[in-house]
DNA sequence: AGCCTATGTGTACGATGTACACGACAGGGA
DNA sequence: TCCCTGTCGTGTACATCGTACACATAGGCT
């Protein structure tokens, strides 16, 4: 892991914090340090501490996050677009849950920049789909999705049921706007 | 805080951690321990680990939760009684959020309660408003309020728009159901 | 050559969660 | 009366964490 000592240490240190991460174990600095080849001071060198490493590790889950979102959304109608990216994003959290929950613990230096990255695309679609107040509707949307990703990781979701969040996402999007008329 | 030591101290503890947090300083054992006026090692002989102690405030936090969306509820309207039941989220949410974050963080063991207590209230509302399919319509409720208040704390929620999140709000219950049939 | 800056090392400190052995103290049988 | 036993809290000790400090080293400039 740590071994092309040739690569930048900064994008080491991201990739090693990321694959403990994804391994389970709860990141600490050292141990970070030791996989990436060097010393437990090193990271100080390009990381003012360790929130900031963990800032940069939660913007890689934002990259990913928003490619999976764009994956999601091609396709004609907007309404099974703004459906397949909830479901999208349900996945992305279920399959990287300690990645997904780091990118929204707060702690790091101020809002998550999801506006420029995965936040557009659902933005896009939304405004597209309900052109009358479009801001509540994109909240709305939003909030929806993204409280049943937390709510599966940390809330009591039972399991994954997918008819049943497909059902729920069709409901929200359904309520954007009248769903078939004329 | 810790002077009455009368009182048992599994409630003194649990007090002096809630206190902590409403202060918003991140909660430590040993401070916890000492503001209710006991040597750092007491708290283990009344909860396993510091892990338990934090179970036990979410546990006080899902009570108080519960009993603010019921105040919430206290009306005619089912429609009206659902949106007052999110802003109500919402506003514990914002005013505790330290609390609100600790009850979902997933560390504490398994899902949190929230099915006997502040689950339940909302359940009862969309039931009775969508009688077709109410597993999903009280998924996308759940989520679209649940979602909205990580999204105030740790997403990028600007400031507090009341309007704006009404709106949000009135959209996700109107698609539960159809608005206003005759 | 000499030097400057960037980068990484080693050591050390304070704080944390917690394991362990001990002390104080109440209640109940002899 | 004494003692025995269980519950509760204390004090000490240890591993680990994030990180401040001083130092070593390497590469490019003049």
């Amino acid at each position: 892991m740590g071994d092309p000592k040739s690569v930048d240490l900064p994008a080491r240190l991201v990739a090693a914090a990321l694959s403990a991460l994804e391994r389970g174990e709860d990141i600490g600095l050292r141990a970070v340090a030791r996989d990436a080849g060097v010393s437990a001071m090193a990271p100080y060198r390009h990381f003012r501490d360790k929130a900031a490493l963990l800032a940069a590790v939660a913007m890689r889950g934002f990259v990913d996050l928003k490619t999976a979102l764009l994956a999601a959304d091609a396709q004609r109608d907007a309404r099974a677009a703004l459906i397949a990216q909830g479901e999208a994003y349900l996945a992305f959290a279920r399959a990287r849950p300690a990645l997904f929950r780091l990118m929204f613990s707060g702690h790091d230096c101020g809002p998550p920049p999801v506006e420029d990255n995965a936040y557009g695309v659902m933005v896009r679609r939304v405004r597209q789909l309900a052109p009358a107040d479009p801001d509540a509707a994109t909240l709305a949307c939003w909030s929806a999705v993204h409280g049943m990703a937390t709510l599966a990781l940390d809330g009591g979701l039972p399991p994954g049921d997918a008819r049943l969040e497909h059902a729920a996402l069709s409901l929200v999007v359904a309520g954007l706007a009248p769903p078939d008329p004329g």
